[in-house]
RNA sequence: AGCCCGAUGGUGUAAUUGGCAACACAGCUGGUUUUGGUCCAGUCAUUCUAGGUUCGAGUCCUAGUCGGGCUGCCA
């Protein structure tokens, strides 16, 4: 990020200049409090910058924190993955890296304190139960019969529950705060459950589990955490946050902060929703380019930057926001723009021959590697006899303002000279099957002395000078800005987000290393994928070129 | 229906805290150009509604409307 970019402000930085000008803090501490059970998406990013560029720009800590509470649904692999995605990122957490998992002996005492202090029962209502109790969203709950329980006696309750002596979901330990409570979340939460579950990192030391409520402000607290930025759905739970702050001896006070959650139109960012992709084969798997994942968006070429530049564009508010994918596109192609070698691939060929062309001979021609910035040097790129163009670069019978090649009609050759074309071939169904063409040899070097003006410049690569590539292009996932307004998103997939193409690239490509970007000129962004081998080399397009002619054509 | 939250162009975010509604994306026009790219210029709003306070309201007050979240032993 340039020098000259300006900090962020949000309602969050505004609360944090306040509580510093009054002396409330001496350093800020953030964290990303993930749970180790899927993959990170774009959406996630959103929640790890902001809490990241707070710690940076306040030169604060940023933990990195585990929210491991639930042993049935969390992995080791995935802690791998989200650390792996991180690191991508550019997000550090030095030595800051910690577990909700680390914190089960305090926690089950401090639940012994809440017993001792008459805040806490076990509760032996069965689930179904329960959830009779607990009311409605209009209607008080009641009180448990076992809510009164004397403190020696739920002890002793909750000793056994913890030695393993009852099966799944027999009892519970439940905090006692007030069943008629309007929020829900306040009628007597649960703050055990046991689960006979082998845990990732405890194995079988426990078979009670702390819920999400009780482990989270807590751990917050243990690590010193300042500022607890969640997104919304946290919103409720913010006083059952601050009511085990107030009634624990926790070494610190953190604050919950709530902002809304980013949403991208094409997309669907759910947990749910992207696993039923994956289970579904709608796409090929969490890394899949076209999957919003971090680690989709890797594979897909795009860039740290990139994503940190949208991050901090979309803002930090509580309104429920939807950003048009074009903005994220924007930033892509910002930050490739300055970052990507020009290279010259056609997708969709059509043979041209220069009949004026000497047969077996290679002219080679150098190009800049950027037009730009001299610093990338240049490149030299073969012209033969016989070569390839973009189908759509001619045309027959061309429309008004159409600066391509056309019978009679002269263009530039990127690089390398001027053609006129002569005489098309076609096959007995009308299908255009070569381009008969001769070019200047005054024009060599793609300029002539007497200046005429040629509006159109065109890519072509060798036909016999090339390297095939198989190119993937990715287009939305969803056909709708938002997948679900017609019902079930699965019904709205773009049949057509994957096209695979055979391709010929200039030479230089043979060169090409995977992480670096690229431009086929006038087509895109491009980057190798994993996929490729010593036969073929694979190509993902990251995002394409701003197309204001494809764009005036297809109206 | 109860509780909580939100409402500024097509989209996202600002507005010195009561003083000419700004920036960006998208769109549209034009200019430059060996990428129809980049770059540059222009254009695009009765601040959800209705009342009120005030010399002056996006901002304050009142009443409504609309949208989101919450009834896991998930996080």
């Amino acid at each position: 990020m340039s020098e000259g970019d300006t900090r962020p402000t949000n309602f969050i930085r505004d609360i944090i200049d306040e509580e510093l000008a009054a002396g409330k803090h001496e350093v800020i501490v953030t964290r990303f409090p993930p749970e180790p059970n899927g993959y990170l998406h774009i959406g996630h990013s959103k929640a790890i910058l902001t809490n990241y560029s707070i710690a940076q720009d306040y030169n604060g800590r940023f933990h990195l924190r585990m929210d491991d509470t639930n042993p049935s649904k969390e992995d080791m692999s995935y802690v791998e993955a989200i650390i792996n995605d991180l690191t991508w990122l550019g997000v550090e957490w030095g030595e800051s890296l910690f577990f909700a998992s680390d914190y089960y002996q305090q926690l089950y005492e401090w639940a012994l304190f809440l017993i001792n202090e008459c805040r806490a029962y076990v509760d032996d209502l069965s689930l179904e139960e329960m959830k009779e109790y607990r009311g409605n969203l209009t209607e008080p709950g009641k009180n448990s019969p076992y809510r009164d329980r004397g403190v020696e006696e739920n002890l002793d309750l909750f000793a056994k529950m913890k030695n393993g002596e009852y099966e799944d979901g027999a009892k519970v330990l439940r905090a006692k705060i007030d069943m008629a409570h309007p929020n829900l979340n306040m009628r007597d939460p649960v703050l055990y459950r046991i689960l006979h579950h082998n845990h990732y990192r405890t194995a079988d030391e426990w078979c009670i589990y702390p819920m999400y409520d009780f482990a989270h402000g807590q751990g917050d607290a243990i690590e010193g955490i300042t500022h607890s930025i969640c997104s919304l759905e946290f919103e409720n739970h913010r006083p059952l946050y601050d009511w085990f702050i107030e009634n624990l001896p926790v070494p610190s006070k953190p604050r919950q902060i709530e902002f809304s959650r980013l949403n991208l139109t094409h997309t669907v960012m759910s947990k749910r929703k992207l696993l039923a992709l994956v289970e579904g084969g709608y796409v090929n798997g969490w890394d899949d380019p076209r999957m919003p994942t971090l680690i989709g968006y890797r594979r897909r070429g795009y860039t740290p930057e990139s994503i940190h530049e949208f991050s901090k564009r979309a803002g930090v508010t509580k309104q429920n926001q939807v950003i048009d994918i074009s903005l994220l596109d924007f930033c892509l192609r910002q930050d490739l723009e300055l970052k990507a070698m020009r290279r010259m691939a056609v997708l969709d060929p059509l043979k041209v021959t220069i009949t004026n062309f000497p047969e077996g001979e290679v002219e080679w021609y150098e190009g800049p590697n950027h037009p730009g910035i001299e610093s990338f040097g240049t490149r030299m790129v073969p012209l033969t006899r016989e070569l390839y163009i973009e189908r759509d670069d001619f045309m027959e019978d061309p429309p008004r303002k159409y600066f391509r090649l056309a019978p009679g009609r002269e263009v530039r050759l990127r690089y390398a000279c001027y053609i006129t074309a002569k005489e098309v071939v076609k096959d007995e169904d009308g299908n255009i099957l070569e381009i008969i063409a001769e070019f200047d040899p005054e024009s060599r070097g793609a300029s002539t002395l007497d200046g005429r003006k040629v509006k159109g410049t065109i890519h072509f690569v060798s036909a016999s000078e090339n390297v095939p590539l198989e190119v993937r292009m990715y287009d939305h996932l969803f056909l709708n800005e938002d997948p679900e307004a017609d019902g079930d998103f699965i019904q709205n997939l773009n049949p057509d987000s994957l096209k695979v193409i055979t391709a010929y690239g200039e030479p230089e490509l043979k060169g090409a290393k995977l992480g670096d970007p690229i431009q086929f000129e006038r087509k895109g962004y491009f980057s190798i994928d994993p996929d490729s081998s010593e036969e073929m080399i694979v190509f993902n397009r990251t995002v394409g070129l701003r197309d204001s002619w494809g764009k005036k054509q297809r109206k």
